[in-house]
DNA sequence: ATAATTTACGTAAACGTTTTCGTAAATTGT
DNA sequence: ACAATTTACGAAAACGTTTACGTAAATTAT
């Protein structure tokens, strides 16, 4: 027995009237006597009528879902962020579809093409941190397909996007570590190429540049997997740890890479912050109970989804392409704590 | 510009041959001949051809997308159980709709209501902390609709069961305390109607018992939020605290009261696990980065996702309605740090 | 050589909606 | 009283597939 939903044929033969008006009943049309509407309308709610979505999604040419192309769901920052594109999809109608790329171009593309094929109405995506040909992107979009960037932005795309202020972040979490007297601060970033690595690279320089010191290439160590993968956050602290001149604090530019160093310290019993001073990016709700806490950077991630998922559907029910494009750049929170100085 | 992908016609126009010969083409059906079958391929390619799903749905009156209903996506035992969903979903071709209950039962409803209608396949589901009437997921079960029921089981429901063996985490965990030689032992739990809550309780009651101490009814606090809201666990834990004889150690049952507790001991600077021994359930992977290291029950919930996709796919795909069901129930993952004793 | 069969394709219906167009019946206007 | 208009509905097409059915042409059988 499979499970088989009323429709409006159903009503129509109950009723004793045409198809035709039995929707136009429910649609609320001007053509249809008060009388007549009121039947259907009962009779509707009492089989617990519900219009087909996959019917109407072929009528109306659009799916009323959008898709969502993150890297990983159990990333705090992600999920968070999910939150906030659920809660706005959900209350303006819209189905959200998750896929997750785990950080591979591959997948990225195997997923993007599933979406598009799935009809989606557009589409939100964060890079994966293998991606550095935004092809794929570019020719869907230019076939029509509405996009919102966020977080990891695409390069040579006319559309809106959502990001965070990496510059000033890491300008004010290695501002912290100067300000607590810290010399030689080294950063952790994620791939090189990421927009987001960029930034957060040059508001790392530029803060060590306004307190008057050398920006050396060497304190720089990128994770191409973003600090998914701990071996790979070992090998870069490790030769960071084994320089001449080491590193007496830390600048962590993405949330596993931070989580994983406390476990590189922790392995390797380096104190925090007396022999290494810590802040980075994270959203993990508990860095305040680790000991020590840990000073963070906190991306608004519910806010930033809310507001992807608007700007999205605001393209989508656009009848005309917009002609500027919305560039929502959401502000740093500082959760200054004891991992980067006392 | 809408988007407007590739579909049958366009292959048709340009080769001059009927709709059904391309479908039929495309589908290698023996009706067609090898060579156009090649030509037909080959132009599908070159435009980058899918059939549009929606369409197919519609005639298949099936939508290849299966629902989920959960808590929370951020949580760190359902994002990693949507990780498993996802993994053979994916794999067998099926879209995968997550919606959030945030313990609400009436968004459990909405939800549900939602899933149905939007012609999803088959339903995951994971009650809310609310949720003590079942009509609504048995009435749409009834109709047809397939369910798999995973960690939060839901009574009186004829179909597989995806489960996690409660008892035998919660008579493990207390059992660890014991071992350690603590004597008053209390245990948090998530909403007491809940069949996890209930299990729990049995085999946390069973240790006790078979240490030969008297079960006191009073040791036991229940948080309807399932510890997602603080006060609500602050005032659970502040009435333990001051009982005449307070206890001396602590068996959380959910992920969020576990960290919870911790907040509530960091603040009121109770010393773990000196003053209060402390186990939980939690499936965080930096539960090791605490100080002290928690101990943890873990449930093996990317597996447990991985399960019930599988299982729900198969009922999806049966012909038949399956004449007995599966109930799996995964064995405890016991995780022994400092937090339960040194 | 002619009948029977097979091959290779086309036509049309169906899935459940919405909407354009058409039209009897009822109402209004003069 | 008759024309003009409005009211209230039905028939049918369209969205993009798949597939049952029909059928010429090609092949095989006798």
């Amino acid at each position: 027995m499979k499970y088989e939903a009323a429709k409006l044929k159903d009503i129509s033969k109950a009723l004793g009237l045409s198809i035709s008006t039995i929707s136009r009943a429910l649609n609320d049309s001007y053509e249809i006597s008060e009388k007549t509407k009121k039947k259907v309308r009962e009779y509707a709610r009492e089989i617990n009528y519900r219009p087909n979505p996959v019917a109407v999604s072929l009528r109306d040419k659009r799916s009323r879902s959008i898709g969502v192309i993150i890297a990983e769901i159990a990333n705090s920052f992600f999920s968070q962020m999910i939150n906030g594109v659920d809660s706005v999809a959900h209350n303006r109608g819209y189905n959200v579809i998750i896929t997750q790329t785990h950080e591979s171009y591959h997948r990225e593309l195997s997923n993007l093409n599933f979406l598009a094929s799935s009809s989606v109405d557009g589409c939100l995506i964060s890079v994966s941190t293998e991606t550095e040909n935004f092809d794929h992107i570019i020719h869907l979009h230019e076939k029509g397909l509405p996009f919102v960037c966020f977080d990891r932005i695409v390069e040579g795309i006319k559309t809106h996007k959502v990001s965070f202020d990496n510059f000033r972040g890491a300008y004010e979490a290695t501002n912290e570590l100067l300000k607590n007297r810290y010399k030689r601060i080294a950063m952790l970033g994620n791939a090189s190429h990421l927009s987001i690595t960029q930034e957060r690279l040059e508001g790392y320089k530029n803060a060590l540049e306004d307190a008057g010191i050398l920006f050396d290439q060497s304190m720089v160590r990128y994770c191409l997997h973003g600090g998914m993968i701990y071996d790979e956050v070992k090998k870069a602290v490790d030769e960071l740890m084994h320089l001449r001149k080491k590193p007496d604090a830390l600048f962590t530019a993405s949330d596993k890479l931070t989580t994983n160093i406390i476990r590189y310290c922790n392995n390797r019993k380096i104190r925090i912050p007396e022999k290494l001073g810590l802040i980075g990016f994270s959203n993990l709700d508990i860095a305040d109970l680790l000991t020590p806490s840990i000073s963070v950077i906190r991306q608004p991630a519910f806010e930033m989804g809310r507001s992807a998922a608007e700007l999205l559907i605001k393209l989508i029910e656009s009848k005309h392409p917009p002609v500027d494009f919305e560039n929502k750049v959401f502000p740093p929170e500082m959760l200054i704590r004891q991992s980067s100085g006392l």
